[in-house]
DNA sequence: AATGTTGACAACCGCTATGTT
DNA sequence: AAACATAGCGGTTGTCAACAT
């Protein structure tokens, strides 16, 4: 039997937070009679004291007899994956493939459950990308050592970035790098492994023969990507 | 034991799209 | 066509329990 529901709240006061179970049955029983429309007048006729918007959302979310309840699947999971890398945040797009789970569902799991996995996933990628350019330009430095009086201790020295970046967790490995104390040639190829060499730029020439400095500082790059900085010496790529 | 932090989930809010009168 | 109501969507916040300090 339905009683007028809430006779020790104030008039016109609204409840929030979370729903109650005799409001979760009085709700049912009133969606049972008039359908899952009108939430306005759902809300208003069964004296529930919440909005319309709430009554919907309860029962779209929690209430509906076809929902799943309990735990996502391994399948659900790799779903949601699959779609998420076409869609991106489009949950209700999402939730449509996957029966009996809501897009509100589905955009909580991916926050707590898949958003890290898969940063953790890029950035492993970011950082196989930069050991893979760093060894290119270690080779170059090899080939051309010569002519580029390069040290050894430049050679080691990137070789140490190369380690750093895979255990650093912001993914460029710079050991103590210091942009307030850096050398330009330090700070250049910072820029140019970090990326954001996008824009030209005068290098001054700081005369320190046999150091990774003649390389990087006594010529004007005007680069859009590291490729062209390395072409402006030779078509290194 | 008390307090702070984190993770999981539910619910809310603001806005847009769609339907109805 | 316009005004209003209703439904839908996605981001954000609130709540609670488990765990750490």
């Amino acid at each position: 039997m339905i009683m007028a529901y809430g006779a020790d709240l104030k008039e016109g006061s609204m409840r929030k937070g979370p729903w109650l179970e005799e409001e979760d049955e009085r709700l049912a029983a009133f969606v049972g009679l008039m359908g899952e429309r009108r939430w306005d007048t759902i809300a208003k006729v069964s004296g529930l004291r919440r909005s319309g918007k709430s009554c919907r959302l309860r029962w779209l979310n929690y209430l509906r007899p076809d929902l799943k309840h309990g735990q996502m699947t391994a399948e659900e999971e790799c779903m949601i994956l699959q779609l998420h890398g076409q869609l991106g945040n489009k949950w209700s797009k999402i939730a449509r493939s996957l029966p009996g789970r809501t897009d509100n569902e589905i955009k909580n799991y991916w926050r707590t459950h898949l958003r890290k996995k898969v940063q953790v996933q890029e950035h492993d990628k970011l950082q196989k990308e930069i050991k893979d350019a760093m060894s290119k330009v270690q080779e170059f430095l090899m080939q051309d050592g010569d002519h580029l009086s390069i040290q050894a201790a430049n050679y080691n020295y990137i070789d140490s970035m190369k380690e750093n970046t895979l255990t650093s967790p912001f993914g460029f490995g710079f050991p103590d790098y210091n942009p307030s104390t850096a050398l330009p040639y330090e700070a250049n190829f910072h820029k140019f492994i970090s990326g954001s060499l996008d824009y030209q730029f005068e290098l001054k020439y700081h005369d320190e023969s046999n150091s990774l400095n003649t390389w990087f500082c006594n010529s004007t790059w005007t680069s859009g990507d590291a490729n062209n900085v390395l072409d402006s010496h030779g078509s290194f790529f």
